[in-house]
DNA sequence: AACTCGTGGCC
DNA sequence: TGGCCAAGAGT
């Protein structure tokens, strides 16, 4: 019986998605973007958005040499839109202390504004091709089912990356696949809530299926009600901002209707708090 | 460690 | 229909 990396490597040449950050020669700015965008949003709406952003930016000196507003606005309806005023901060550092080149160093990657211990580690290896443990979301769920017999994982904790480069082969290259095919197959595959096991390559190593799919419990955050919070707040006042043709309105025209007014300006608060929005003069505007 | 932070599709 | 879920990071 092939061991676990053995066996992920060889369903994922076979089964792997034809992703765009996955073609030949794409570069690490690209893998930069397109994970900074797949923080917590699906894949097939990140698409569209990565092609557009990497022709209108090819580079991050180019992004960089533009206002924070315009990468807010590029951003559109992606959702966290801290991610995109972060994402240009990381241009702006990448332009001033690494010459316009996306970082290799795994420390260097993680001093970038919005680069954190999943981020780094994908740049460093998937688009540099080193050997480090990759933990996203999906990894963590196989690794508990696969490995520690759980249905579901616990909250992420710092051992998870302990626990991944348990799994990877010493061979760099064999490593880099492992962490892409642990991540592939906890996306199509070993799902969050109808895994198909039927079809999964590793089962016959699986702790999980060794012990007849107990429910284990899920010790996950729940995640909090969207409707009526400051965040829905927030989202409309942003919108507000990007739909008008200057980026820019008057304040007492922000969702003036909005049933909770003081939810509205503890939003518009925040908001300038967080850098995405400004306020000059009784208007309030994307960041210039 | 726990909490905040968007948006939309799916079953 | 409405929770659940999605290649997380910063505080």
């Amino acid at each position: 019986m092939p061991d676990i990396a053995t066996a992920l490597i060889e369903w994922y040449r076979e089964n792997a998605r034809d992703l765009p950050w996955r073609r030949d020669g794409f570069g690490a700015w690209g893998t930069l973007v397109s994970e900074f965008m797949l923080q917590q949003t699906p894949v097939t709406r990140v698409i569209p958005h990565l092609e557009a952003w990497l022709e209108r930016w090819p580079t991050p000196a180019d992004l960089a040499a533009d206002a924070p507003a315009e990468a807010v606005q590029q951003w559109a309806n992606l959702g966290y839109p801290r991610r995109a005023l972060w994402l240009h901060r990381a241009a702006v550092e990448i332009r001033d202390r690494h010459d316009g080149v996306v970082p290799r160093d795994v420390d260097d990657l993680l001093a970038l504004t919005g680069i954190g211990d999943y981020t780094a580690r994908a740049v460093a290896v998937f688009a540099y091709g080193d050997r480090h443990p990759v933990v996203d979301t999906n990894t963590r769920r196989v690794i508990a089912r696969a490995v520690e017999g759980r249905s579901q994982p616990g909250p992420p904790a710092k051992a998870d990356l302990a626990r991944m480069d348990a799994l990877l082969p010493r061979d760099i290259a064999a490593s880099a696949l492992v962490n892409a095919a642990a991540m592939e197959l906890g996306a199509t595959v070993c799902t969050a809530r109808t895994p198909r096991c039927e079809t999964c390559p590793i089962a016959s190593a699986c702790a999980w299926r060794t012990a007849g799919y107990p429910d284990t419990g899920d010790e996950r955050r729940r995640q909090a009600p969207y409707e009526g919070s400051d965040r829905q707040a927030r989202g409309a006042v942003l919108k507000t901002l990007r739909d008008a043709a200057t980026h820019e309105v008057a304040q007492a025209e922000v969702i003036p209707t909005w049933p909770d007014a003081r939810q509205r300006d503890r939003a518009i608060d925040s908001l300038v708090v967080d850098g995405l929005i400004e306020a000059v003069g009784g208007m309030l505007r994307l960041p210039r």
